[in-house]
DNA sequence: AGGTGTGAACACTTTCACAGCA
DNA sequence: TGCTGTGAAAGTGTTCACACCT
């Protein structure tokens, strides 16, 4: 069973179930692949195909139970159990993040925050102190950390990883504006806003090209 | 040459133009496909094969020139010109945005603010004054606003996007968690970090999986 | 000599179309 | 009957390998 699946289908796979979840609140018990396609933007064959790698969820003919497929997606996203997280940087990208309920519904955890700023450090954020940055590394062991969320600039950010890597993180998202080198067995995924603009202006700019051409 | 240009290649070209920029910023004046690849964490000759796709811009047994190929790569990537962009949502993630110096010196500028607090309506951000939220149609006109950043709560994102398509916006950043609906003459990138997350969790769960298994 | 530019081979992803089961 | 599950076909993206130019 350990094929490998592609990132296009897990990012799939978490919208489905968002939709389901909307889906299941607003009465909902039984959905077909081509009302979730339709909703998630795809095709049912694509749905179909991406539940198929897993397991067989649905009923030919009756289309799949709407709370069931969740309790499914849940365990094969790995939602099924609490994730802490150790936030570097307390400024502003950190502290929306900080403040995005969403996160702490879905079961990741902010567990500690550390900044270099001596003026943040020691100061609280709901229950949590800010700790010195130079704690990163003692933090990660002691608090069992899962992932680190990298939100500290983009000359700091390796720094930052390397030493979040050596007290044994397993994930980190990235909202640097740097390109993070670590380990294979690190996984790292990249938020990168001005990367998104910049594929919206390429994308314009050739529409207006070919429309003038 | 109107051809299909995939959505990864876009992505990399933004990655070598930051680091065609670092690398100006130290001095060196050419780089090797091989020196570019190996920062952007790709292959060599990926990187060639996404220039040749838009022209030859190095030489044959010399490499690139660092500061030509960047001057390129803003003429492909449209950043010859400013973009006027307008925010919705004044809350912690449009806070961050705001802040964030990056986008001003790419050539991104938030030219205006909308939100439905009526706490928020009439305060400055800088020298910005929030707008109320009804008024996000008139404004995307009359400030010539070439993409709306949406930051509202998931349940007002469609109803923002709807407003700002038929003023005739052509491209959105979506931070919602939600999957937006828009005519193919828009241009749609979704933001959206509880799936970074889950997908993180995904890869860590298949192996530890695979790890005990 | 040495690195770029690029067709052709390969790998991966999506779509099609239909057999199979409720 | 009607929708799922899935091999096979089509379509896309990446890597290879070498001709070509400086």
């Amino acid at each position: 069973m350990a094929r490998k699946i592609s990132d296009s289908t897990v990012r799939r796979l978490s919208a489905y179930l968002r939709i389901l979840e909307n889906l299941d609140r607003d009465g909902e018990t039984t959905v077909f692949s081509e009302r979730l396609a339709q909703i998630a933007a795809t095709t049912a064959a694509q749905v179909r195909k991406d539940l198929s790698l897993f397991g067989s969820f649905g009923k030919r003919g009756l289309g799949y139970s709407v709370s069931q497929l969740a309790v499914e997606l849940r365990e094969i996203l790995g939602l099924h159990r609490r994730w802490r997280l150790l936030l570097a940087g307390a400024g502003r990208i950190g502290a929306a993040l900080f403040e995005y309920s969403n996160l702490l519904q879905r079961g990741f955890e902010i567990v500690a925050v550390v900044d270099t700023d001596p003026a943040k450090i020691g100061t609280n954020w709901r229950d949590l102190t800010i700790q010195p940055a130079s704690d990163l590394e003692a933090l990660t062991r002691s608090e069992k950390i899962d992932f680190l969320v990298v939100a500290v600039p983009a000359d700091s950010a390796q720094g930052v990883v390397d030493q979040a890597v050596r007290a044994g993180v397993q994930g980190i998202l990235n909202f640097a504006p740097a390109r993070l080198h670590v380990p294979d067995a690190v996984e790292l995924k990249n938020v990168n806003i001005v990367m998104e603009l910049e594929a919206l202006s390429f994308a314009l700019s050739r529409r207006k090209e070919s429309e003038e051409g």
